[in-house]
This record gives C-alpha cells, structure tokens and sequence, in this order.
DNA sequence: CATTAGCACTCGCCAATCGAGAGTGCTAAC
DNA sequence: GTTAGCACTCTCGATTGGCGAGTGCTAATG
C-alpha cells in the first residue's frame, strides 16, 4: 500500500491538484471531502477509485486526514502548509480588489493615527475574517515635539509627539503653581532639548541643564515625566493591537459553539505571543502564515494567522494581517495582506 | 386559581421575598429553580405547597415563568425590574469594594484619555461581565490649544487640543512649503484666535483675519482644517465604546453557542441603539437599568445594561456601564456602575 | 502497470423509543 | 391559610436501529 509516499516538496502533479482540489473544496463547505464529490465538481479526467487511491497517499504523507472510517477528507495542518508554499504565495490580488482598497485608504487620509485600525477593517471585510493592526512602533522612539498646556495652576497637560507619528497625553501635577506663560516657556526649552532625541539622550540632555529658578524646577520635573513617557512607551513591544472583523470569525461553523470561540479570543488577548509572532516577522518584508497547531499557545491550535510586517525596520514597524479559523482561503489572504502591507508602507514613508 | 394577582408595585411582603429568592438562586445556578429547592436553602418557614401557590401567583402576575410544565421558574423580564426597583436601588458597595476600585485607579491617574477604558475594565472584572464606556464628550468642544508639528516642507501634523481633555491629530497638506517656524507662527496666532472657542466661534474669529502673506494664506488653510476636524468631532454622536471582559459573557450559560453570543457582539456595534441609550440616561446623574426586551433592538433581548453617565451636564458627559446576560447580579452591578461612574464624576472635575 | 468497476465494510448521523427524575397543579385534610 | 399527598406532564439522557456516505480492497481491464 506503500506506493508514492513521497516526502513533501516532491510531489505528483496529479496529487499536488487534488490536494489543492480537497482544500479548496473544504475551505468552501467546511465538510469532510469525498472523492465522489472531487471527480464530480472538478474535471479531473479519472475515476473516484484513482482519486482515493491518491487520498489514501496523501494521507500517508500527513497531508490529509480522516475524521472517521466512512468520512471524506479533510486537510491538516501540513497539508495546508503544503499548499501554502507550493500554491498560495504566488497569488495576486486582482486589480478591480486593489483599486477599492486603494479607494478605501483614500477616504481617510488625514487620520494617521487611525491608518492601523482602517488596514484591519480592510483586511477583515475582504476575508470575512477577523483581522489585526499593530500601529507603526520604533524600537526607541524619537521626541519630535513638546507641548504643555495648562489645565489649572497645579496641574498641566504634557503632550508628546513622536518622530514616528504617536501620540501621548500625560497629567502633570506641579510643585508649584504656573501659569500657561512659565508652562510655554518650560515647553520651549523641552522642546529645544529634546527634540530629535531618544529617552536616552532625552535623559542625558536634561542633566546638563540645572535647576534653578522657577523654571529651571519646572523644566526638571517635566523632563522628567517627559523621559519617563518616553521610556515607558519604548517599553511597550506592542503598543496596541487592533483588531476587527470577529463577528465573522463568529460565523465559521467550527467555532459554533461558545468555548471554541473564547479561545480565539483568548488568543487576541495573549499579548505575548503575539508580541514573539510579530517579533519573529518584523522587518521580513515577507507575508508569513501560522498555521494551526504551528502556533505554540494550546487556544491557538485551531486558527491561522496571515501576517505582515510594514514599516522600516530600521525605524517604526507595525504588523498588518488576518486571523481566521484553519479553514481559511490562503491564498486570498495572502494576496490582500501582501497588498495592504505594502500600502501601509507607502503610507508610513510619506510621514517618517 | 385567581388569587392574590396584583398589579406590580404591591406585593405580599412574603412574595416579593421569594421572588427576590428565585432571582438570587437563579442568577447564581442558571437553571429553572423549583419550590423544593427554595424551601431548602432559603429559611421560608413554609412548605414547598405554600411556595408553589405564591410561585403561581407571581408567575400569574408576569413576573416568572415557565420554560415547561414540569420545570422550576425562570425570572421574566419584568421580573428583574420589579426585582431592581424594590430592591437593588439601595444596594451599596461594600467598602471593601470600594477600596479596591479606588486603588486601581489611583494607579493610573496620569493617563486622563485613559480613564474611560479603566473603568471599564475594572467594571467588568468586578461583575465578571462585560463593560463598556466611553470618553466624557462635549456637545459643542472648544479648543484649547492648537499645534503644528512640520513633517516635511509639504506636510504637517496638526494636533488640537480640547478644553475637556480630548486630543486630535490631522495630518495636512501645505500648499506652499513651509518650514517649521512658519509653522508655529501659524500655530500662535490660531491658538490666540481659537482658544476657548467652540467650532462656530473659531469660524467667526477666522473669517476676521485676512489670508494676506504666505502666514495669512498658512492660517487660513490650517483654520479651515481646524474648524472642520472639531465640528467632526462635534458631530460624532459617540466618540468611541470602549469595551471589556467580553471573555466573561462568552462564560455565561446562555451564550454556549455561538449564534446567541453573536448577537450581544451585534449589540455593541449597534452604535445607533446605543447612542439613543446614552442619550437619555446622559446627564440624569441615576444609574438605569435596561432589561432584556425592555431593549428595542432583536439582537438586545437577551442582554441586560447597567448604565450611569458621568460628567457635567452642560459640559462634557460620558458613559460607563455594564453589559450581561439577563440573569445578571443587578444589585452588585448597579451598585459597582454607580461607585465608578461617582469616580469619574470626581476625576474629570479635577480637570475641568 | 496504472486505472477502474464492484463490493463489502465501517461509522457517524438521525429519529424513534423509553425510563427516570424533577417539578408542577390540584384536591382534600388540617 | 397552610400543607400533605398524588397524579400528571414534560425534559433529559441513554439506547437502538436503519440509512447513507465514503472508504479500502480485490479483481478485471486496456
């Protein structure tokens, strides 16, 4: 019985077709798939005995498993692997999908900040899947400007803007009473020292600078929450992530029932996984996909994730990406990942 | 059969504490409970046949039901609503309690844009339900400060801050290049002209300055952008729900299967429904409850909210609140909605 | 020698059945 | 008004049997 068991990587033309003809069937009706139902919905020119002798082979090669005896098959994670290499990578987005994504992205162009959130929605309405968006994150961030603004004689507002286009709004309690004028000019000089600085040299430069005087104080103890923001934000190996799209994930019948579905989230929430996923992708420039039980957490062992970094690596990164039940048409993803990565990157290179 | 049917609001002392029983025993055990079950671990002072009659009575009065006829009673909704008005109204948080929420915010009392989302994780780990909220949002915002941060010569970063805490950042293109320093003029004198302005104001005050002089045609453009970014803000009925603890509804028995739970993702994208809600509770300064089909919308039937507005009525409200199944612990929800929305209440005067 | 028709076989699925148990409503006694 | 007793109802879980889908094997075929 043991007849064409090969190693993936070389496998039969005739086999590789019908092993994509499974996924693709399986992605489809997310049914087990008989080879009755294969010779009848794709022309394959032979006999339903002939495919299931090549099923049985492909199941022997891991790509493909059975529920039970009298079930058809279903692709494992491997198999989908397989066709991720061989098939899924070299998949386009047609024009007609690139354009209104384009279009899309246009519509909100102001918003820099909201660039992450709009790719996640994308991604998850062209999938009908749930999809993810890290903002673009530095590894040390630079200060590009510093505001403060009074809110009352004890208390300020300090706003931080960062190279990489971030944002931070930090409360402020004075030691002594300042009005808006002593709050500017104590910006002014921040914002002198510090500008173009990373927390590191944020710090050092405020050790040159001395205490005294009302402002002199003032500037020293706002530094110093200036230098802490800053310290904290680097800190953070993911800012925020976005996500979108779950009600679709909800929709898929492998997660009809309640505790299926929690894992999913649970494993949105495992912050530190996908801190190491992003980690290991950031600055590849290529699509990656995870697949299954390739992902290490136990509530990640039922989805795929289709991921992509943007960004320069040498500067802010962010991660864009998919994240669906193993079922999942790879090569849609892929394809649209692929494009709305590369958008977000032109996108970031007009801001940096 | 017709006994002792009243209308709600005058209930046999002995029946509102059974009733009050089949809550509290339902809420925790999530099945039908019977008049054996009641006699047993409630000290009635009565038989189960006695329980049965006044079980009848208030099952005749609307107030329980039925799922079967040989099963224990369920709460209706308007159960829970007598339950709540009689009852829970007076609940008060265990000062312990009140400690332990006190401190989690003291720890993060420099991040006022962050507020909101605390409150409604620490509503929602205190209840083991969902929560939302949202940021205090004014009808009309004013300005409080106006910045520009230059990107490059074609690009610049205007960043506006609002009187009652908000922040937005808009990228602009600059029709002329300008260098940084044309920039912050352009940014003194559109602080001066805005400050303390509403968005109808700050269009006034624009149209008396005079677009003479590459600054004249700069303040212009950037005004205009100004006036558009906070009108926008202005329009957004809520700015944004920030929710929590979804993972505790997915918990909750009724949700087992993941058609019902969708239904309570729906809810809270059903942003229209919840805008109406926050509406009319925004600003009454009372926590409300809005039980199951008390709730307009198909997909809010089996959901309960607990809400409370914060803020100050002419100025700046916002909500926070609770979100569960039906069989919800209304008196420890209404009573943790409360204490947190009193919180807020004392945060965001503080920065006022 | 690959391909194919034929066929026995295996199981999951579904509907029907059944008994147990829980809880009710009613009646009659207290 | 309360309560014991009891017949009745209905869900739930386990069990069973038939159906059908799909397989794996064998033997025939070009």
């Amino acid at each position: 019985m043991t007849r064409r068991v090969r190693t993936p990587g070389s496998l039969d033309p005739r086999a590789q077709s019908i092993l994509r003809a499974v996924i693709e069937e399986y992605v489809e009706s997310a049914t087990p798939v008989g080879s009755a139902a294969l010779v009848q919905r794709y022309r394959l020119g032979v006999s339903s005995a002939t495919v299931r002798n090549i099923l049985a082979d492909l199941e022997s090669a891991g790509l493909l498993t059975h529920p039970h005896t009298s079930a058809g098959r279903v692709p494992t994670d491997a198999g989908y692997r397989y066709f991720v290499e061989s098939v899924a990578e070299t998949s386009i987005l047609s024009p007609v999908e690139q354009l209104m994504i384009r279009h899309q992205f246009g519509q909100v162009q102001h918003a820099s900040e909201q660039w992450f959130r709009l790719a996640a929605t994308i991604l998850a309405s062209a999938n009908r899947t749930a999809a993810i968006a890290t903002p673009a994150k530095p590894r040390a961030a630079h200060v590009r400007r510093i505001d403060l603004v009074s809110i009352n004689e004890r208390l300020a507002s300090l706003i931080i803007v960062f190279r990489e286009g971030a944002l931070r709004q930090v409360l402020v309690n004075l030691n002594e009473p300042a009005e808006q004028e002593d709050l500017t000019r104590a910006a002014v000089i921040l914002d002198g020292l510090m500008a173009g600085r990373t927390a590191v040299d944020a710090e050092r430069a405020l050790t040159r600078i001395e205490a005294v005087g009302p402002i002199g104080a003032l500037v020293q103890h706002v530094g110093a929450r200036v230098v802490a923001a800053v310290r904290d934000y680097d800190a953070s190996a993911i800012e925020e992530v976005f996500s979108d799209g779950l009600l679709n994930v909800m929709e898929a019948p492998e997660f009809d029932r309640s505790d299926k579905l929690r894992r999913v989230f649970a494993a949105l929430e495992n912050r530190s996984y996908l801190g190491r996923l992003f980690e290991s992708i950031a600055g590849t420039g290529r699509v990656q996909a995870f697949i299954g039980a390739e992902n290490g957490p136990e509530e990640m062992r039922d989805v795929s994730l289709v991921l992509a970094s943007y960004g320069e690596p040498g500067r802010a990164v962010g991660v864009v990406g998919v994240l669906g039940p193993t079922r999942m048409a790879y090569p849609q993803a892929i394809g649209t990942v692929r494009f709305v990565s590369g958008l977000m990157n032109e996108l970031v290179s007009h801001i940096a």
